[in-house]
DNA sequence: AATTAGCACTCTAAGCTCGAGAGTGCTAAT
DNA sequence: ATTAGCACTCTCGAGCTTAGAGTGCTAATT
């Protein structure tokens, strides 16, 4: 069943009043601090019919209640009202993106920096995910005998560059001229579907002794490969130990933890998939209890994931709120927020959604060479 | 008054007690745990006397005692023998080392890394100070028109990038010859010496428009300066939270804020010195109090900071201990430790001195270019 | 003179009780 | 359908008590 007007509105009062002040919120608070022009009595039964269908849950029998995961969700879902940010938040990030170096890794870290502040919870980002970039230019530089500077540039316009060891009889016209050969032989391909072995072919008629060029080949081929590397951004880990979740140092520990071991944020974000959420409803409620998303936002562009449904040990209490960004028309990475269940999702999300946008135009018009011609400045 | 031997021997088991305990030491555990042969009354009189003379101190009245600065100060300088690392942990150090990339902050990052993990505690590490670094090469490499890589090797073999934007009229070969004229101008300056006019100066024979050479030189410039930014590396923050002194979220907190305040600990640790630190004695108990460095450590390469002896406010309870390592003959940056004041002195200065050194071995390797030729591995 | 046994004293930490207060669910009246 | 009223429940903090660890001092011992 479906819930009436005012069962909303409670809830969202409930979720709005719980958000604000970490404590459960009571009947008679609410009748306080919201105008409903009912008794305190009359919301304690609606409340109960709450609890009942699993939005509301109560610490103990004497307190107030607190939104469940279900709760929030329905409150993410129809209830909540995103208000835009105002001109001078907006003029802000625009500024501090704008003044990011003009470099992709650069950009995504200061949006995810941005992200942190902004909404005082800790912020991830992942780096763009660029296995279906094509190779467009591959360059040795020679730095010194031995030593020598592989630059790889891909379709998007990402320039990753690694330093390598090379034979250090080889010297700088021969470097060149086997990055040549190989740029040509591979250029334009994917870059999953460069091996070794194709490199090894566009190398082939170079005129060198095996044993040398396999060791140039294999450090080009590291090169390439390393363009694609996954890295995750982390900001302002140490801002939830403001929030009265996690007072207790145990939680605290376990929470940072967990985002500090490698690879299970990396993961997790990886996996995320942008298709709705289906939510399990428990035998008592019964499958009817969902919440159709409000038809004011028919397609939000960022994943929710509340409690248990982050599926993450150790993080049941936080909430994850995430989107992509893109390169040209492909998703290339993700970036989000993770922090109390108890968030502004308001806020977060206004946030979110409007730095995705202006990290999306920055990459666009990097990656598009569209560009101011800035004055530059110390 | 120097302390007599058994003093010696009564300050070292508590401090190493309340190390491994956290907990204030009493005379009887003492007794009990060391052997001493002598009553736990006389352990009394003389803890007493130790603390009168300002080595320790007690939480209250019917509490143990609890090393103060100066008694940890006294164990670090002359109490505490520091063990050799095991072979195997050796080893593993030195397979790590040998395994980060070939690359100077790949390598200080490593070693930080490494630092952390054998210790438990707070890892740091500054980025090497090549102002006094001799600039070898600059090159440009046009990777679309409007945008250039450039390459800047400094004498050290270090070799930083930067991606800039250029005037797109400008085409590869005009700017590889901007890049040799400025790279024939400057090579073999110091970065210190290294400013807008000299870079100028070696470009002024180049024949293009004024505003487009301009702009390439300023970008110039910029890679140049910005090969000598420094950095900070900090691994496992959240690890503190794990010890009894950071129980307290406030104080967790506020450990973990002042970390990552920008600047602080990167401003800290430049300033830093090798010096001897001088010890106040206070009033009661004289300047006599001081205790002379054991003769077997004569030079210790490494530099303790403990509890206020720190100045900065909030890291109070905390203790330094970090070291140097050098590029060439000449300092480049720090590395080392934060953790709590009842820090395992030992362990943390063995491998701290340990991975000194390797990290030194390691950048030697590198900068002279002096080489195992490894054999690749996926 | 140094050491030690003995003891009174101090202080904390943990456990306990208890009452205030907030909140609830239920019933009966509106 | 709503609400006033009320008995009931539960938490939280204050205040109290006690066990135990540790001390400093004194007087006896070596």
């Amino acid at each position: 069943m479906p819930l009436d007007e005012r069962k909303k509105n409670i809830l969202k009062a409930v979720v709005d009043d719980y958000i604000a002040t970490a404590e459960p919120v009571g009947s008679k608070a609410l009748v306080n601090r919201y105008h409903f022009n009912v008794s305190s009595a009359t919301i304690r039964n609606e409340m109960a019919e709450l609890e009942e269908q699993g939005y509301l849950e109560q610490p103990h029998t004497s307190a107030g209640r607190i939104p469940s995961d279900k709760g929030y969700r329905a409150y993410v879902d129809s209830l909540l009202q995103v208000e835009d940010l105002t001109a001078a938040e907006e003029e802000k990030i625009r500024v501090v993106m704008r003044d990011s170096l003009d470099e992709l890794t650069g950009m995504i870290r200061t949006a995810s920096t941005l992200l942190s502040e902004k909404t005082g919870y800790t912020s991830l980002a992942l780096s763009p995910k660029l296995n279906h970039s094509h190779l467009q230019q591959i360059k040795m530089l020679m730095i010194e005998p031995g030593r020598a500077l592989v630059v790889v540039v891909l379709s998007a316009g990402v320039v990753k560059d690694r330093l390598a060891r090379v034979p250090e009889v080889l010297d700088a016209s021969q470097l060149v001229q086997i990055a040549a050969a190989i740029e040509e032989g591979l250029s334009g391909m994917k870059l999953d579907d460069i091996t070794l072995v194709t490199v090894a072919t566009a190398a082939r008629n170079i005129r060198l002794p095996e044993n040398l060029l396999n060791q140039v080949m294999y450090e080009a081929y590291v090169a390439i490969k390393q363009a694609d590397n996954l890295e995750v951004y982390m900001e302002g880990s140490h801002k939830l130990l403001s929030y009265p979740e996690f007072q207790d140092v145990h939680k605290a520990r376990e929470y940072l933890d967990i985002l500090n071991r490698d690879g299970i944020i990396a993961g997790y974000m990886t996996e995320l998939k942008e298709q709705p959420l289906m939510i399990d409803g428990d035998a008592e409620s019964g499958s009817d209890g969902q919440i159709k998303r409000s038809p004011t936002r028919p397609q939000a562009s960022y994943v929710v994931r509340i409690g248990q449904e982050i599926m993450l040990e150790g993080l049941t209490d936080c909430s994850f709120v995430t989107t992509t960004y893109k390169m040209g028309d492909v998703v290339a990475g993700r970036i989000g927020v993770i922090g109390p269940r108890r968030m502004a999702y308001g806020k977060v999300i206004s946030n979110i959604s409007f730095i995705k946008q202006i990290l999306n135009e920055e990459i666009r018009r990097l990656t598009t060479g569209e560009d101011r011609m800035e004055v530059h400045q110390k």
